[in-house]
DNA sequence: CAGAATACCTGCGGGC
DNA sequence: TGCCCGCAGGTATTCT
């Protein structure tokens, strides 16, 4: 359930539960993830107390005493919040039990997912010190993305959703985001004006900070609610509509491929 | 440097 | 029913 709203919906609503608490016990059923899961791992955490949670990109860091714990939901990957005598399922990977009798369970079906501890402060860690600026910050602006798109021939849909240049849009908000400033998504990035640019860095603030708040919604149940929240609960306006009708114009929705991933648009509303 | 191809893994639905 | 194919919300690495 991994583009960035879902991301900090899952740290929202972990945050009441793990906070200040200490981890106890950790049970790990599978440690061939993205990276292997250290043979360190349990060692460096256990009696270790969770400070706080941050969020960087799609990224969870869970603040420990000493170092801290990242994680990624890779494609299929979820965390919830169970009691400690719940029977583990096949791809539940890891618990970490915790002092207040809580149990934080990582499920990834398809391992994508990546979990490890490190000391090394962020600038050294390889994983995140390339990423671009968080996209509802004031340095993700359409100046930054309009320079970006200037010596960049890919489609726009590809440049969306590469993470050393927007960090936290993925597969559906790429189609989203476009269709909202209404530009084709195979479009070559730097045959787009500033305007062009402009409206895409607003759509893009305006869907990322939409579906958080539509989030938060789910958080009242965060506990022992497995899934997707989020994507249900939304007006999705192209992705996953192909062959049905446009919501604005009610043209037929079309699909393309961009980048080996099935792209849906308007050929109306998104003519450039 | 930009861009394209490839790799990791499991499960599901469709066509035959 | 079984098999094969393509597809699924991510991203780092390798090559040209």
């Amino acid at each position: 359930m991994p583009e960035l709203p879902e991301v900090e919906t899952t740290r929202r609503g972990l945050l009441p539960f793990v906070e200040k608490a200490t981890i106890k016990r950790i049970i790990i059923r599978q440690r061939q993830l993205r990276y292997p899961i250290s043979p360190q791992f349990e060692k460096r955490c256990l009696h270790q107390t969770i400070q706080t949670i941050e969020r960087r990109s799609k990224y969870l860091k869970f603040i420990l005493d000493k170092g801290y714990v990242l994680l990624h939901l890779g494609m299929s990957g979820h965390l919830r919040v169970l009691s400690q005598a719940t029977p583990a399922e096949k791809h539940d990977h890891v618990d970490i039990w915790l002092s207040n009798q809580q149990m934080i369970r990582y499920t990834d079906t398809r391992r994508f997912g990546m979990i490890n501890w490190y000391q090394v402060p962020e600038p050294e860690n390889a994983l995140l010190n390339r990423l671009a600026p968080e996209p509802l910050t004031r340095q993700c602006n359409s100046a930054y993305l309009f320079a970006q798109c200037q010596s960049k021939t890919k489609a726009i849909k590809k440049v969306l959703m590469d993470n050393h240049i927007v960090v936290g849009v993925g597969n559906i908000y790429a189609q989203e985001c476009l269709f909202m400033s209404q530009i084709h998504p195979a479009y070559p990035a730097n045959q787009l004006s500033y305007d062009q640019c402009q409206n895409l860095l607003h759509a893009i603030k305006r869907v990322l900070k939409k579906s958080i708040q539509q989030g938060g919604t789910t958080l009242k149940d965060f506990k022992k609610v497995d899934g997707k929240p989020g994507y249900f609960a939304q007006k999705l306006y192209v992705y996953g509509r192909a062959g049905q009708d446009c919501l604005k114009c009610s043209q037929t929705l079309a699909h393309c491929n961009v980048d080996s991933r099935t792209t849906s648009y308007c050929p109306k509303c998104q003519a450039t």
